[in-house]
DNA sequence: TCGTACTGTAATAAATATAATTACAGTATA
DNA sequence: TATACTGTAATTATATTTATTACAGTACGA
């Protein structure tokens, strides 16, 4: 899981809480970190349907969907995120021994495995989900 | 997950298929890393029970266990792995903003949630079925 | 319609994390 | 008792991540 996956899903309940058009100055402060890192990863989302953008004074981005339909598997394939990735691969696949050349692949397919139930586990979250965690509603 | 972890699944399932001891230096050549990077973590599995050391002449690692005792959750468990980790937090705990200083918390809740499903999976997998994809049984 | 306040993105620099390597003390074995 | 190993610290090299600068493009509002 990157980094820019904790930007988005920070950003789209800062942009639900607003519900207005918000620029990426004041979303970059609240996120603390640079506007060109939220530019880059919101334009991601806004590709995906996630969220809106206005340019020209008063523009920004905003909320398009209701908080209770985005969940954060959506996110995360907005964004092409792999939950458990490991970019090192042990072992040769040119080499003789088997488990030399064969661990490799073996481990992807533990890692995919890894992947789904972690997709599953997104998909139970949803943006409204993480609002009322941060502003309980008394009952 | 860190490679560490790739690196320690291979050398268990490499250990297994050899039934010797075996030198930091082979291990790493049918890895494909540096030798001591082979000690530093198999020093670490040595540490959990889950390989037995020889030192002087003809020494080495070696298998302690059957293959079909030792699984993943228990290896990562001895890396002290976290499959799905981001260091990075977003907002800032001293903010006044809800979003900006509870997100980083909210963030890390999923992950465990993620983490949690994830060691169940691994947990599912043991050395000896490693083994058998690799050296396929014959019925 | 024109200036302004934005987004989108490329290019670069800075910071950080990961991996390889060197070096060597310690130890069991033949 | 020499040797072949482990264990680990320290260092260097490499790769990745993050911040930053720069600027073209665009819609909004006066």
């Amino acid at each position: 899981m990157t980094s820019d996956f904790a930007i988005a899903v920070h950003a789209l309940v800062y942009l639900n809480h607003r519900q207005e058009s918000v620029s990426s100055e004041q979303i970059a402060e609240n996120v603390c970190t640079h506007p060109v890192r939220v530019r880059r990863v919101l334009s991601r989302l806004k590709k995906a349907g996630l969220v809106v953008t206005r340019e020209g004074q008063n523009g920004g981005y905003a909320a398009c969907c209701p908080a209770a339909d985005i969940d954060l598997a959506q996110v995360a394939e907005a964004l092409s995120e792999v939950p458990v990735s490991v970019k090192y691969r042990t072992g040769d696949l040119d080499m003789d021994c088997a488990v030399a050349s064969g661990m490799a692949g073996v481990m992807d397919q533990i890692y995919d495995r890894m992947n789904a139930v972690c997709r599953q586990e997104l998909a139970e979250v949803t943006i409204d989900q993480i609002d009322q965690k941060l502003f309980p509603r008394t009952v």
